[in-house]
RNA sequence: GGGCGAUUAGCUCAGUUGGUUAGAGCACUUGUUUCACAUACAAGAGGUCACUGGUUCGAGUCCAGUAUCGCCCA
């Protein structure tokens, strides 16, 4: 124990490094369930195995690290449960670039090989962001780090399946689905994005049969589908196409005689109000041609080639013969004319291809019986958004559910657990592989190829991670989990699907509370991504400034749901501010002589001011955090404690004390009152920047103060409010004394008296009581006003002087000697003109009767209390200045 | 087309239930190497709160509409 001396400046490089490890050795993340302590989980958004930390994954786990660390401070058995998924169609094109750079395809190794690859990279590469969450500090609980393709996941994935087949909730049928022809699979609604495209709206004219020169003029964005077209379809109140409703026509090129259907789903604003109907590649016109049993008409293969129902265009890729086709027709004669059109077209969430719809055989979930429930408990508050905006997106989302189609024709992820006949054809539905087919006996069965939708393993997260459909003491303890962390993106694929399935699966919601955070973006606003190349990389963020720079950043500039503009620079702003709390407590450390147990510095009976002072604002900056924290009002937490941290306590408190230090009376006092507030500040700021408040705690415990609750700050106490420390006569009395050095700095600032140039001041002060204030504080206001001399009189002293009126403190500094006076009378000038506009505006609002009627008593009071007061500072000033002006 | 959000200082954002002539950080100007911190300190400048109406004694705040930008859904 003893005075110690910190560096001058943090140097975040020299205890980042450890602390991460003291905590994971001390067992700290990882929770053991205990009826006797009150849990608190988080399971964590799990990233893909492909992904790499960016700032949004930085911010979001800063937040998830935030609450836990909080909550694991105020005494809960804590739970953050870290993990990844698989990420079917991006790590199967990690593998596929692999091999194609070795010149071969998946197929010529097969499937098994193709999947021991897959399990390779996951184990080389899959770790990555893993390793760079801890790196931020993520006090996760890696002994429970879970994968989605884990045994116990899996049997997860195949338990849900088969219990939703069985209850009639998943079919199989061929569909119109989102194909994305270069991952060459099915793709579920959430995983298209659509993007405005620009293009051409073709009018094409299809000739009726047997009536030479008379035709019907449709419109269309995809000239190339018409290959494919089964009717032509209007709308029955559309009164141009009334009498055509059954007629015949002949499409062109391919010859097929086609029928005119009346529909109601044709938008006669759309084009001519005729559309052509290819059932097999638009879902409208699957739907349409399903009702007028059409037939359907496959165009195109699963590589959005033109297949051999395209005749000569066979072969053609879906762009190329989009133009032969055009140019046929132009040579037809059947081209109306073209225009330009801008329309949404649906890309690959994964590669950006243009989506195909295409006519397939698929596995769905029907959505809307496990919707119900997740309506009912967002509409009842039991599942909270926060910010609250986001429950109407919710909502509006469930109202609308469309089913989920979730097989996908790739090789990495959960195998449908679907076993096929070969001899009737039949299939069985099971968790475990089956020896023989349900229907006929037959040992002749194979798996269906096809795999699940990495988010239909994801949905399960919440409780499968802990075990479930076992009744694991995890899953029992800590499930339902607390709250959840995420991004709006993330709403429909994640968060709306855990709830569903929470409630199906396990009866219970999976999580109470959504906390929505902003997405991060570049300085433009533009989203970071890497084909921009304005990504900011977290980890040269953690090597630049460290590790809290990169976190406090984060989080002082997140504001509710809003987005984040970043650049690189904005680190500096965590960087300064840890250096700045660094020398907050190395100052503290400097000044401290002696050592004190943990119980005395709980016990101070403060008598000097400034110690009075800052214990009533420090426990009122506690209860106020801990409120803003509660309702998940991050940024307001951090503002606030910034505010009593810098603004209070290192510039007034600091400075406060320094013209005190040296008196040995109040040392002792002093003393504890800095290693108290400390303690509590780097409490406070430890779920924000974890690694340089538990370096600054240790070096506080071992040399200052003996008996600490705990070894590590990582699991110390959360400071309560201590309502005994507030203290209204102290903070009036500090304010007054703050006004009094802000008055005199701006007339010294204002009339540049030098530095060191030290200044006399007079006050007059027309109530009495504020005499032994004053003569109190006389030694801080000579030290903060940097004053030679405080003198109490009963009038301004005669001659120039700087005055300043603050209510019933008048405060006069003799100029002579220290500047000109030109500059004293613009700075009056200056004030009075401020007050008088003031003041009109005032007497205005007075002079209205309606005001003087109507607002209440103690605004009308208020305001003519300012008005008094305003007259005689003006006066006041006035006559300062003509005295001046006639010097 | 439908929905949501934003619009406050040069930039990024705060601003509770309507009540002093609107705040912070960064950037800017001036001064300071004072002994915790120049990654700092002190002082200063900078805003018709997007626009138009309305409600009200009183609107950045509530209501309606308009504009611009962004996001989501179709």
């Amino acid at each position: 124990m003893g005075r110690i001396t910190l560096d001058t400046r943090c140097d975040p490089e020299r205890y980042e490094g450890k602390w991460y490890n003291v905590w994971l050795e001390n067992g700290y993340f990882h929770p053991v369930a205990d009826a006797d302590r009150v849990p608190f989980s988080i399971v964590i958004p799990p990233p893909n195995i492909t992904d790499v930390l960016h700032l949004g994954h930085a911010l979001n786990n800063t937040l998830q690290d935030l609450f836990i660390r909080w909550k694991r401070m105020e005494g809960y058995n804590t739970l953050w449960l870290p993990g990844t998924d698989h990420a079917g169609i991006a790590t199967q094109h990690m593998v596929v670039e692999g091999l194609r750079s070795e010149g071969k395809t998946k197929e010529d190794i097969g499937r098994e090989k193709f999947v021991e690859l897959l399990w390779d990279w996951k184990r080389r590469k899959g770790g990555r962001i893993v390793e760079q969450l801890k790196l931020m500090g993520s006090s996760c609980d890696w002994e429970r780090e879970r994968f989605t393709m884990d045994e116990m996941l899996s049997r997860a994935v195949r338990e849900v399946f088969v219990r939703l087949y069985n209850e009639g909730l998943i079919y199989r049928g061929k569909y119109i689905i989102n194909w994305c022809p270069k991952c060459l699979t099915a793709l579920s609604d959430d995983e298209v994005t659509h993007k405005e495209q620009k293009g051409h709206l073709w009018y094409l004219r299809y000739p009726f049969k047997g009536r030479r020169g008379d035709y019907v003029v449709v419109a269309t964005t995809r000239p190339e589908t018409m290959l494919g077209d089964t009717a032509v379809a209007v709308n029955p109140s559309d009164d141009r196409y009334k009498g055509m409703i059954g007629e015949t026509l002949v499409l062109p090129i391919i010859g097929r005689e086609i029928p005119v259907i009346a529909d109601e789903m044709v938008d006669p604003e759309f084009g001519t109000g005729a559309v052509k109907v290819t059932p097999a590649h638009d879902p409208n016109d699957f739907e349409i041609g399903k009702k007028h049993g059409l037939p359907s008409v496959v165009v195109m293969d699963e590589n959005a080639l033109m297949n051999e129902n395209a005749g000569d265009f066979a072969g053609l890729d879906r762009y190329d013969a989009r133009e032969k086709i055009v140019e046929r027709m132009k040579s037809l004669g059947l081209i109306e004319r073209i225009e330009d059109y801008t329309h949404s077209v649906g890309h690959c969430y994964r590669c950006h291809t243009e989506v195909e719809p295409y006519l397939s055989d698929q596995w769905f979930v029907r959505m809307k019986p496990l919707s119900e429930p997740a309506i009912a408990v967002v509409e009842r508050g039991i599942v909270r958004f926060h910010p609250p905006r986001w429950k109407k997106v919710y909502l509006e989302w469930m109202h609308n559910i469309k089913d989920w189609c979730i097989s996908r024709q790739i090789w990495w992820g959960h195998r449908i657990p679907v076993w096929w006949c070969d001899e009737c054809g039949g299939f069985t539905v099971a968790v475990d592989e089956p020896k023989v087919c349900s229907h006929c006996g037959s040992n002749r069965l194979h798996q269906d190829s096809d795999v699940l939708d990495t988010w239909f393993s994801s949905w399960l997260w919440p409780f499968s991670t802990m075990g479930w459909p076992a009744i694991t003491d995890d899953l029992q303890y800590f499930y339902p989990t607390d709250i959840l962390v995420t991004a709006p993106e993330i709403i429909f694929f994640w968060v709306a699907r855990m709830i569903m399935a929470g409630i199906h699966f396990t009866g219970q919601v999976p999580f109470f509370d959504v906390l929505i955070h902003g997405t991060v973006r570049d300085k433009l606003g533009r989203k970071m991504s890497k084909s921009l190349g304005n990504g900011i990389d977290p980890v040269e963020v953690i090597e630049k400034y460290g590790k809290d720079a990169l976190r406090y950043t984060l989080i002082s500039q997140s504001t509710q749901g809003q987005d984040l503009f970043i650049s690189v620079r904005d680190f500096e702003l965590g960087r300064n501010f840890v250096n700045k709390l660094w020398n907050a407590v190395r100052f503290a450390f400097l000044n401290i002589d002696g050592q004190y147990n943990w119980y005395e510095i709980q016990d101070i009976s403060p008598t000097l001011l400034v110690n009075r002072w800052i214990l009533s604002r420090l426990e009122k900056a506690k209860a106020e955090i801990s409120n803003s924290l509660s309702d998940f009002r991050v940024g307001e937490a951090s503002r606030r404690l910034y505010q009593f941290f810098w603004n209070e306590f290192c510039d007034w408190y600091l400075e406060g004390i320094k013209p005190v230090l040296a008196k040995q009376e109040t040392k002792p006092e002093i003393e504890k009152t800095l290693l108290y507030t400390i303690d509590n500040i780097l409490r406070l700021y430890h779920p924000i920047i974890p690694f340089v408040t538990e370096e600054l705690w240790q070096k506080l415990k071992e040399n200052y103060v003996g008996g600490m609750e705990s070894k590590h700050l990582i699991v110390a106490d959360w400071p309560d409010p201590y309502d005994f420390y507030i203290d209204e006569d102290a903070e009036r009395e500090f304010e007054l004394t703050k006004q009094i050095v802000y008055a005199i700095r701006n007339i010294r600032g204002e009339l540049s008296i030098p530095r060191g140039k030290k200044a006399e001041a007079f006050f007059v002060l027309r109530d009495k009581s504020l005499i032994p204030i004053l003569e109190r504080n006389n030694s801080l206001l000579l030290f903060l006003a940097e004053l030679s001399d405080v003198k109490i009189v009963d009038r301004k002293p005669d001659g120039a002087v700087g005055s300043a009126i603050m209510g019933d403190v008048e405060l006069y500094i003799p100029l002579a000697g220290l500047v000109d006076i030109e500059s004293e009378v613009r700075r009056i000038r200056k004030e009075i003109e401020r007050l008088s506009g003031i003041l009109s505006s005032t007497q205005r609002r007075l002079s209205d009767a309606n005001f003087t009627k109507k607002a209440p008593e103690e605004v009308v009071d208020r305001e003519r209390k300012k008005v008094d007061e305003l007259r005689a500072k003006i006066d006041k000033l006035n006559r300062t200045l003509s005295e001046l002006t006639s010097i």
